[in-house]
DNA sequence: GCCGCTACTCTCCATCGGTAAGTACGTACC
DNA sequence: GGTACGTACTTACCGATGGAGAGTAGCGGC
């Protein structure tokens, strides 16, 4: 233990965390549901089921892959349910499970956070990059 | 307008949305807040100031790196502040604005969400794994 | 019989995030 | 006085992640 330096502290502490951070549920599901297309897509399934090509067009901005990738972790997490229907042109529906609707409310606050505060925000950024820009 | 594949569309429609996400706040925020880092920071500095150090400790899987450069987002969005005192080793003190303790009830209720159905999540993770891994 | 539809999948590339080492400034110890 | 240590970063490198866009499968329409 003598001759340690900060680093190897630090580096100790890490380790050591490692077993408390996987031991904890709320790190685990909050990297997942701290996720941008997590988000955006529950938001985009809150009035009821959407197709996958739907999905791409109200979320826009979402790449096929993303959407594709993201909406398999939803489902393979239980939030969400998809359902083909072998059609002329296959038709694949996604559909939010109670757990997903679970997280609306969240998802719900967030937006009204983020719609009420905006202003704030832009007026920070304003101000911190005046100040910090010759300095 | 005629021989207008689907893709074409898609990326008529991608353009056409872009100028509509410009103007949606909620979009801007979402992407800043779902983060996974801005979300534990939130969280750690809930208590009170806390040091640098204390955070990397803390949050203990954050590199040095993101830590910084999530600190400096925030601050630079009116989250949080950053206070140097002069002492014989720097000392540097982040602390929440009333805009960053605005955010904490929705990353207490994430937190809260989390616990609650971690276990739901993980239930439906094994029956997903089990159905998809022979078909 | 080729085109186009839907719902993907694949390839390529840029950006992001992690690791680890380095920096600046100052004190303390030898 | 020089080296080691402390804090709070920054930098270099590199692998993983995400975006753009083209390709794929099965089938109906013309």
């Amino acid at each position: 233990m003598p001759t340690q330096t900060a680093a190897q502290r630090r580096a100790d502490a890490r380790a050591a965390y490692d077993a408390y951070m996987a031991a904890c549920p709320a790190r685990e599901l909050l990297d997942r549901i701290s996720d941008k297309w997590v988000t955006l897509i529950l938001n985009a399934l809150a009035d009821g089921p959407r197709r996958y090509s739907d999905l791409g067009r109200i979320i826009a901005g979402v790449s096929q892959k993303m959407l594709t990738q993201t909406l398999r972790g939803l489902e393979r997490d239980g939030m969400v349910t998809r359902t083909v229907t072998p059609s002329v042109p296959v038709r694949v529906d996604y559909e939010l499970t109670p757990l997903g609707v679970s997280l609306l409310p969240l998802v719900r606050a967030a937006k009204e956070w983020a719609e009420t505060h905006i202003e704030e925000v832009h007026t920070a950024r304003a101000a911190y990059d005046a100040t910090g820009e010759n300095g």
